[in-house]
RNA sequence: GGCCCCAUCGUCUAGUGGUUAGGACACCAGGUUUUCAUCCUGGCAACCGGGGUUCGAUUCCCCGUGGGGUCACCA
């Protein structure tokens, strides 16, 4: 092994996907808080399948999942990840770190709370429960479990049992407390009992609810501090109450604020793309996302922005997260990404782009066009904010160019003068070398003097045809003597 | 509605009991030997409101307002 520096047990995060879906870019923020935070403190970066939700579960999402992480390049010490094959698979003693795979611990601790008098089996059917909740809200009466099974007679429970009703298990909240505790990001919350519900800890199908798993887990797994988002705030309660039931050491909690869309909610489907899947399908360097990521609710104490992973785990710390929601902000992250794409070389960049040029041409056009697209690549680079914007402009270069002959004209100049200078220039093209785009652009601004508008301006446009480019210099490079040569007879015929 | 949380330029944020309230994105203007982009320079732009504490509050406290989250056999 490489890494030989001894490892800080004391700090151990994890990141705990669920597979209903794609990596939400919230939670990719969440899980990249969390990374860097391991990385930082040289602790440990576990990932954690939570598949509780046996409805919900969506076969494919797990796979996705691991490779959107993979993509993205967090690495991990221990749980669930890609192997070599791109395999689904475990590492870690502390496993099976599927809570799938996990039923029989999760019995055994329910078990541990109902000798400690701490759960109890509930029979109340769905339909019930939402009469009661309709019935309290109807009354402007927060919703919550009527705990009518709550002191049910333990015969009672046996003969239903027997009779084969259907149950769930509670945790039973105890009355009139108040459950405190200290947030990393928050600070000191405190909230009184009464108001948290008798939460279900096992649902009717023998599976745990996140509120149970998430203890067990957490807590066999030696998690030192639960990163995650602020909707969790609420839940906390139940979950401190379930590590005092058990006589848990309480592990830290850092709660992230919210990643919010334009309206200021919570970022989700209905604003745009949310899933990390679209920015990579779009062609957005992972690590410029991460590092736009990271600058939403942190801050790195200083003015620099633009941080390599290596500055981002170095800098990281919890007390530079914000505790205000933040809103994602598309224009930013475009120059984030911009800025990364710009120290890219060629070559990355055409690598990366493979599967927007595959998109556009056919396979024997792109091995012939493979000069052309390199150098087309140098020029378009400043221009690009993500890899999907590479063919944005391969029309001007591949495709026959239209435009109206008064785009042709520099300031107040007539079509003869027009004429004039592209005359001018088609000699100077005809007879210049191509070869190389510096010797050419000093050739041609040697050739034309002090009267560059007038020249370069029509030149532009007879080889674009377009209000805004690439240089002339630029353009006839990337097009070649004959193609440029032609273009210009084109505008010429335009102004004849 | 109950509970919880939050509040500095349009956005992301820094910051302090006394500052010309700083930076970045966006926007605007100028420059970088034609346009666009890049790059450089400059500009516009903020402490939610009301009380209190204090010699002095953007900063500390309270109230209000606004915003958000959460109250599922989803996580």
């Amino acid at each position: 092994m490489k890494n030989e520096k001894a490892k800080n047990d004391g700090v151990r995060v994890r990141f705990a996907p669920s597979p209903t879906g794609t990596i939400h870019i919230g939670n990719l923020r969440t899980a990249f808080f969390a990374w860097l935070f391991a990385r930082n403190q040289k602790g440990f970066f576990l990932v954690r399948v939570e598949d509780t939700d046996r409805k919900r579960l969506d076969e494919k999402a797990i796979k996705k999942i691991f490779e959107t992480l993979n993509w993205v390049g967090l690495d991990i010490d221990e749980g669930v990840h890609l192997d070599k094959s791109f395999k689904i698979s475990q590492k870690g003693n502390l496993g099976p770190y599927i809570q799938s795979e996990r039923l029989e611990i999760y019995q055994k601790y329910i078990q541990e709370l109902f000798d400690k008098g701490k759960a109890y089996y509930c029979f109340c059917s769905a339909e019930r429960l939402k009469k009661v909740r309709e019935r309290q809200q109807a009354q402007n009466r927060p919703p919550m479990y009527d705990q009518k099974c709550r002191d049910l007679a333990p015969e009672k429970v046996q003969e239903k049992i027997k009779n084969g009703e259907e149950y769930v298990i509670r945790m039973k909240i105890p009355k009139n407390e108040v459950v405190k505790f200290t947030d990393k990001v928050f600070g000191d919350i405190a909230v009184e009992t009464a108001t948290i519900d008798d939460q279900i800890l096992i649902k009717s199908d023998g599976f745990p609810t996140y509120h149970f798993a998430v203890v067990i887990d957490d807590h066999l797994m030696k998690i030192s501090h639960v990163i995650r988002g602020e909707e969790w705030i609420p839940s906390t309660p139940k979950h401190i109450l379930l590590y005092r039931f058990f006589e848990w050491k309480l592990p830290k909690f850092v709660h992230l604020p919210n990643v919010l869309g334009e309206d200021k909610k919570k970022l989700s489907k209905r604003q745009g793309d949310v899933s990390v899947e679209d920015f990579e399908k779009k062609g957005y360097p992972p690590e410029a996302l991460l590092n736009f990521l990271a600058l939403l609710g942190w801050n790195p104490k200083s003015n620099q922005e633009i941080m390599s992973q290596k500055e981002l785990i170095e800098k990281f710390s919890i007390a530079g997260l914000h505790k205000a929601g933040a809103i994602f902000n598309y224009q930013k992250l475009d120059w984030i990404s911009g800025q990364y794409l710009k120290n890219k070389s060629d070559e990355e960049i055409l690598e990366k782009s493979q599967c927007y040029l595959k998109e556009y041409f056919e396979v024997d056009q792109l091995e012939s066009n493979d000069e052309k697209i390199k150098k087309i690549i140098a020029v378009e680079k400043p221009r690009i904010k993500k890899l999907s914007d590479i063919t944005e402009n391969f029309g001007i270069y591949f495709k026959n160019i239209e435009y109206q002959k008064d785009l042709l004209k520099w300031k107040d100049m007539g079509d003869a003068d027009i004429k004039k200078a592209l005359e001018t220039v088609s000699k100077i093209v005809s007879e210049a070398d191509l070869s190389s785009l510096k010797i050419f652009q000093k050739t041609v601004l040697a050739s034309i003097g002090e009267a560059r508008g007038e020249h370069l301006w029509p030149l532009r446009v007879a080889l674009s045809g377009q209000e805004k480019s690439a240089s002339p210099f630029e353009l006839a490079w990337i097009l070649g003597k004959k193609e440029s040569l032609k273009r210009i007879k084109t505008a010429l015929e335009k102004v004849n």
